[in-house]
DNA sequence: GGATAACATAGGCACATCCTAGGGAAGCAG
DNA sequence: CTGCTTCCCTAGGATGTGCCTATGTTATCC
């Protein structure tokens, strides 16, 4: 079988037309390398060096190898650069999971804090669905992630509260904001709801469903959206109210809805942001990476948690 | 140490997806390709695949690598590729020495049979100085050669003769044809040999001199020059006589003295034509080739001898 | 002709490679 | 939820490879 280290005591013995000089160059006895080149003999069949009493002579069999001895060296040495250049985040892709309203207004941020620290990188940040994030965390697809969770911990994921961001009801009417909701007022309300949140496996849709629940009451939607801007957005054009996020809202209102505000529900109610990722798993420096920048982002947002 | 093994078993991992089936595409255990991989981990430092339950997943370095593994993989195969095409004679060079005469009326001939059988290859013909091709072969630098020798072996080296050629005497004054040449005529004719003929330690020289210095007297030469076709262009203006091997006769009196003649010595004196290569080597397919091919040019011209 | 230099050979140690056997976790079916 | 299958890991042992030192052989140099 054909061998790296083969090729490199070739080229050493083809530079140097010498066994011995080669040997030393490399760091080896000379029999060592000897023993090598025979082996390449061996296994091309050919015989690349005379050897002439004192000294050996390249055949013209060598002449013709050296330039791809040369060549594959080089690529093995490009692959092990490669390797490093990605360990250093000088190149390669940075992979990381991030769905909910952490995405909306801390996922630009995250990567912006990323390719200013690290130029050269791909950011890959995945969060379509939630469930899919989800599933890309338990295959091992994606390393970790940053979701919007149930209090309790999923099966063999671990998961680290960072934050947690309340959520707050928001209307485009100010009678509805003099006051925190209740659930009764909320059950009342005509609402319209980002999809994602109320079928999504998150905090938010557990939350509110619970306190809905309490009343004896369905969930009651008027308007169901795929995101959370457009439900912002309806609620600025005073079709619908909604409940959100509180750092969703401080982002969107503004730009979506200038008319509308937000008020607390009572009792008040939090989304859950956390750092999930495989039980047992051993975290790359890029995981580290992004869990450090992404905790600090969603931090200055929303309330911090201490771990645990 | 990076090595070719583990980046197949890298590839054919990544590419299934699973070690188990990378181990029986390679044709291993299961384990011994996990084994590399964990290898391949340990010498990069860094992680290729997450393990997650049942079934492996790449991580983002291992994407990097990918692409850098088949380079590397591929220069590897070119490489023995080239090898085996140089060795089918398809690509590469072959050299072979050959000097005085020999090259002057076979040489031509010898590298039009080589590419007319292989037209891929490169040719060499090695054959400047006499004593050039002597150290080349005594130093490895050539692997074989014909010349024209002295009729004892030289030191460390295998002579096989394969042929023999007259030496003529050649005039533009047939009166000096009529009969055959002796010694003492030699002596005194007025002669133009090239330099090389008289230099060199090939057999003309030897046989030449033995000749003259029986008759007690040094080579008397009127004119020298490097070679053998000025010789004969200045014997046919009539400038002078000169004694070149017969086979060099047949070819350079009509084309470069048409109105010379030429007339054989008394005793008559051969140059002997052998190959020759180093006592005790294994002789490549190349040389082989070239030995059987020079052979044959020759006795088409020369006095073929039998071997040994 | 003896000293030197360079490659081959021999023998031995350490580690790599590869195997079989068996354990554990995840996924899947009943 | 229980058992089966799949896939990876670990363990242990046989074989092979890589590397060393010591020594033999041959050509070169003085």
């Amino acid at each position: 079988m054909l061998s790296l280290h083969q090729l490199r005591c070739f080229l050493a013995t083809y530079e140097h037309r010498s066994i011995t000089a080669a040997a030393e160059e490399l760091g080896y006895a000379q029999p060592s390398v000897s023993e090598q080149i025979r082996g390449l003999e061996k296994t091309l069949g050919v015989a690349l060096f005379r050897r002439v009493g004192r000294g050996v002579v390249p055949t013209t069999v060598a002449d013709s190898l050296r330039p791809h001895a040369e060549a594959t060296i080089a690529a093995a040495e490009e692959a092990r650069r490669a390797v490093a250049s990605v360990v250093a985040f000088e190149t390669g892709t940075i992979r990381f999971g991030m769905f909910g309203t952490a995405r909306l207004y801390a996922g630009a941020g995250l990567v912006a804090d990323v390719l200013a620290r690290h130029p050269g990188v791909r950011v890959e940040l995945i969060g379509q669905n939630s469930n899919d994030v989800q599933e890309d965390l338990r295959r091992g697809r994606l390393e970790a992630a940053m979701l919007a969770v149930p209090t309790m911990s999923s099966e063999g994921m671990h998961v680290i509260p960072v934050a947690r961001d309340e959520l707050v009801y928001i209307s485009a009417d100010p009678e509805r904001l003099q006051t925190p909701v209740t659930a009764q007022r909320l059950a009342e309300a005509s609402l319209v709801m980002p999809e994602t949140t109320w079928r999504a496996e998150d905090s938010t849709r557990t939350v509110l469903r619970q306190m809905l629940h309490e009343t004896g009451r369905n969930p009651q939607t008027r308007i169901e959206v795929e995101d959370v801007e457009t439900a912002v957005e309806l609620v600025g054009m005073g079709l619908a109210d909604s409940v959100i996020p509180h750092g969703a809202a401080v982002q969107l209102i503004p730009r979506l809805a200038p008319k509308a505000g937000w008020v607390s529900l009572r009792p008040q109610q939090f989304d859950t942001l956390a750092i999930v990722h495989r039980a047992g798993a051993t975290l790359s420096p890029a995981a580290r990476l992004m869990i450090e920048l992404a905790t600090a982002r969603i931090q200055a947002i929303a309330e911090p948690l201490a771990p645990r």
